[in-house]
DNA sequence: TCTGGGGTCCTAGGACCC
DNA sequence: TCTGGGGTCCTAGGACCC
């Protein structure tokens, strides 16, 4: 476990985190090398003209202002000269899996590594329980992982190391792009004490405004805040979750069991408002068949329905119901989110919609 | 120029039971 | 007549992340 000891050995084993540098178009420029050196946003259909946002933007759109998240018009107003090209899943979940077997071939000095996937383009790498932390030198390790990757998928990363992942994500965005960046529970402070609590990752917009309220601005006065405080305001589990943030701490191990879902769900934004009841609940019927589609290349049973709507003002609320049995009949599964409809007082043309199916566990249950 | 889509986890309140 | 707690299940919403 990164950070204990035993008697008066420290036995801090360093954590990489590797995170490839704008994935999505790094991907698209390597099918068209044309691309290179010009401004890329992906997102949406490559329509800026629809209602989509940016999925990622090339440094040099990023240069422009483009960012992840910004929606498609105003990419498009800042750079209009940009390309946009559409996200096509299925080219980057094949270079990911890439990605990610060529983590997990890795040899660390010899030894075989364990590497915790959080997304397409991100992982956890670490030494197996056991290896001593002293023969494993990590930068020379990033290097020669960021090396290997390049060559396996030609695409490059960045690498963060830290004591525990935390600090190894952190890390990672002071090392991009191209390149590696440490922090350790010595340096901790020195990196991370003046930065504003948004700076951790856990910590958003919303946490860093009720901190603030607290008068708790920066990563030290976080950690030098007071815990009792933390979890009487903020809640038993998240106020000393917090806290541990501030304080650069994180006793979470790096985790290969293959991730295993709970949920799946599908939303859709409307190009153009929906109006009627009829083309309502239409929409839902098509939207449910495709998530009872998901889960049933799963394999597992749903046992709970959930229905999104959206209206025109952006108001969202959420409707849901456990069914009386895990079922996998699309007709059950289909009716039950139409009848939630039922549970939404309907004010304005609807822009979204969204189905969602909770599925049993697996057998043996959930390994994380 | 209005604000995507895929997820997870935590909290809070009401219903219901003892 | 008024007044208890505790525990669990269910649902809605909030917050975060990529």
């Amino acid at each position: 476990m990164a950070g204990g000891s035993i008697g008066s050995v420290p036995l801090s084993t360093p954590v990489l985190h590797v995170d490839l540098d704008q994935f999505l178009a790094a991907v698209e420029v390597l099918r068209r090398p044309e691309l290179a050196g010009l401004p890329v946003v992906v997102g949406g259909r490559g329509d800026p003209t629809e209602r989509a946002v940016v999925s990622t933007a090339s440094y040099e759109a990023r240069a422009l202002g483009v960012r992840s998240g910004m929606p498609l018009r105003s990419a498009a107003k800042k750079c209009p000269d940009a390309v946009f090209l559409p996200v096509d899943f299925p080219v980057y979940e094949v270079k990911s899996a890439l990605v990610m077997a060529t983590l997990r071939a890795a040899l660390w000095s010899g030894d075989p590594v364990d590497v915790e996937v959080l997304g397409w383009d991100e992982a956890f790498v670490g030494l197996r329980p056991g290896a001593v932390a002293a023969d494993h030198d990590p930068e020379a390790f990033a290097d020669q992982v960021r090396a290997e990757v390049l060559a396996a998928t030609g695409l490059h990363c960045s690498v963060g190391i830290g004591d525990n992942k935390l600090q190894a994500k952190i890390a990672t965005d002071f090392g991009k792009p191209r390149g590696v960046y440490r922090i350790s529970d010595a340096t901790w402070f020195a990196e991370m004490g003046q930065r504003p609590t948004r700076a951790l990752w856990g910590v958003g917009a919303k946490i860093q405004k009720r901190l603030a309220d607290l008068g708790i601005h920066t990563v030290e006065q976080l950690a030098t805040s007071d815990a009792r405080v933390l979890a009487a305001e903020i809640g038993p589990t998240m106020g000393p979750w917090y806290h541990r943030l501030g304080r650069g701490v994180d006793t979470s191990v790096v985790d290969p069991t293959p991730w295993v879902p709970r949920a799946h769900g599908r939303e859709e934004t409307f190009q153009t408002d929906l109006e009627t009841d009829a083309e309502i609940e239409q929409e839902v019927r098509r939207i449910a068949l495709r998530v009872v589609a998901d889960i049933d290349a799963e394999g597992r049973p749903a046992w709970r329905v959930g229905l999104k709507v959206r209206d025109r003002a952006f108001q969202t609320v959420q409707r849901s119901r456990k069914l009386p049995e895990p079922t996998r009949d699309p007709e059950v599964l289909v009716d039950a989110a139409v009848a939630l409809l039922a549970k939404v007082e309907r004010r304005r043309p609807v822009r979204l919609l969204g189905v969602r199916l909770e599925m049993v566990e697996p057998e043996g249950g959930y390994e994380r």
